[in-house]
DNA sequence: AATGAATGAGCTTTCATTCAT
DNA sequence: AATGAATGAAAGCTCATTCAT
């Protein structure tokens, strides 16, 4: 299953340690950067043990010092990625002056990690059938960050009243999509601007404000200036 | 679209030899409900050549008579249950006055299919790392049957102008992240009236349209009405 | 654990196939030789699946198509050497014309079979820890064979009366204890004549029958006439 | 033989400093005393040096500074448990005034022991897979104990004439195939009274002595006493 | 058209033992 | 005197696939 021989194995991890670290616990966080790293090649059932320990350069054996077993370092790989991807979105957004602001550069920063981590992106969805907890644990985790600020966006009116939760997951939900189908599918690097800016209309819409500055054409406009477009 | 195979999924495999079939065609044929049968409780690693041949009744050898490998019968279950998931969204819609009721009608059908059917559900999923063309053949013969419809909805005004494509992903996204969000995850026989409601009132701003007809005002009195709450 | 190295795994066993048989079956029974074989030399542990499938003749998946696991083919050697020690006992002790005489006939016919059979002896023990179920049928066995003739020659004054299953019991304690001490650990071949005579004035004692065929002096009497020695 | 470490077996390892004892030897002691409790509830082979250790409270690798490995440890173990079963039937015996009394109590103590240390019988059966030589030296150790006493109640007509060790074996067999059967197996607190009676009834011939006393008639009647019966 | 016995590579996991600190 | 991280061989077992019948 999955693509097995795409690129070979990756033979050794490059082991650089970190300061103040013991030796348990640089051994643990090869194995942890290891198992990420197979998990790019190989699915969950192609992604052994062998081939962790091995790309971490220890003994089989040694994996069983740290991890319970598979599973076990697999909800690691999904936590860790998880930070990661919120991390990006979170980042990306920093500075907006607009929810909707917020929500452009919150995709963009999501396609982005899209782009730079295909493969993980397909482990998170493994995750599904893998460990169903780790799974659920991701997409809350995200609707979550959305919550507060699209409550509060939604008492200033900036988008239309509604419960901030469902909006939450229709957006998240909307962004994977598109996501997958411009990015992992096609390969791409980028989500074509004109794909995004028609999702960024769908986007403004769904979020629904009043004030000017979150209608379809404002938007466009920015994006165009942006870009060095003539408006 | 016609109205193919309208016979329930069979809960066992029970040999009812189709008229005018030839018994090549009739094993085959048991061979493709079995694995559907398997496929439903077991994931695709689990469910073993042994477990299909055998809830088919035929030898192991037999299964290479007519499929080249697991991989391949995967993809004619994956395929056979995106038939039915479109023929579930197309009759559930038929019959709409418009496009947001068809839309409504349509995710309804949705609903009641994930409900019905939520390990199939995981199946179609699972398709994502077992069979990439799989997966996107499902998604993609989706989001094709709404490109027309919403084509000529844009041409009559009903729905935004814009590109049909794009909306028909940000749409399909939309519910299935609902349905995972509230049907699946929850074991719930259907995803609550008020979440309903919420989700209606973003596709209707999704779709954007300028009749009267379509706006969220219209959309919750007439869902209302027909539960006989009063508006 | 056990002697690892005394001698080299028997590379194959020599496949005679058996009138009328089937090939399944005979598969099945050159991998239950082929165990019988391996537990001559290694014990439960270290009598590996690898080691049986290839003294037999097979790949090691065949195991699991004829047994469910190791203990599974244990259970069945230690069930068929039951049955072998129990004929050799019982044929030894055919002919005898009285009590005592089958005794000391079974006895003789049972540290036959210890002598060759040292290795199979230790597997029989070896059951109290891997299987006591194997074990507790096979002393039962054993002892329920013992129970009738007991019995009927307690009813004849031949044996002392009393419980015939605690009799049973200790008359099997007594041959295997001698059988363990003077043929096993000694790698003798067979219990020095003085040891055997001086357990059977012991036996006759514990009988401890009326008649004067039965006395001590009488049957060491009758044994010395039978090996030519004087009396 | 001296009253030799009176102090109950240690439920669990706690460690209480010996005076005068050097930091190395209680390390060793505190293994010892948890491989004893480890092998109650485990046997040998899943008896691991990890939990041994860690019963012991020691890192793994300090193990191999006071045993070569881990059938080295179990061999101490044994000898200690032999040291204790012959010191529980020795001092049951203690004050016997006749040599079947003297059997009655030995058989009586060795019974006590088994329902005692029902895993440590185990434990003793187990070496003669793990360390036949272990084993060969506990049967001889306990047979030795017969001999003087056998050899001392022949000379004056208490027992009947002969091999005092082949009927020190015979004795030894009988008390461990009864003890087998009534206790172990049926995981009884004593072998019921009739057994034990039966038992020596065969015990008393076994011996074959001519003074009254040891007459089967006189020891049922002494137990009855004993027990409150009427005679 | 069908059988089903046989394959063998590959998996996860355990554990006695070593050795640098 | 003690540590505990690391080892690596070996185990039992599964399963997609083949092929002689």
């Amino acid at each position: 299953m999955g693509p097995p021989d795409r690129r070979p194995t990756p033979d050794r991890t490059v082991d650089v340690p970190v300061r103040n670290e013991k030796k348990g616990e640089r051994t643990r966080r090869k194995l942890l950067e290891a198992a990420e790293q197979v998990l790019v090649t190989y699915d969950y059932h192609d992604a052994s043990i062998a081939k962790i320990t091995e790309a971490a350069g220890v003994a089989q054996g040694t994996f069983y010092l740290y991890f319970s077993g598979k599973k076990d370092i697999f909800d690691e790989v999904v936590a860790e990625l998880n930070r990661k991807v919120r991390h990006a979105m979170t980042e990306a957004a920093r500075g907006a002056t607009s929810r909707l602001e917020a929500e452009r550069l919150g995709f963009a920063g999501f396609f982005r990690f899209t782009r730079e981590h295909p493969a993980l992106y397909r482990v998170i969805r493994q995750a599904e059938f893998v460990s169903p907890s780790a799974l659920r644990n991701h997409y809350e985790k995200i609707a979550e960050g959305y919550f507060t600020p699209l409550q509060d966006a939604m008492a200033t009116g900036e988008v239309a009243p509604g419960d901030p939760m469902i909006l939450a997951w229709s957006l998240m939900a909307v962004g994977e999509a598109i996501g997958m189908r411009w990015i992992v599918w096609d390969e791409a690097k980028e989500v074509p601007p004109e794909v995004f800016d028609e999702m960024m209309k769908i986007i403004t819409r769904m979020l629904g404000g009043s004030s000017t500055e979150g209608t379809t054409e404002a938007v466009v406009e920015q994006t165009k200036r942006r870009r060095g477009e003539k408006v």
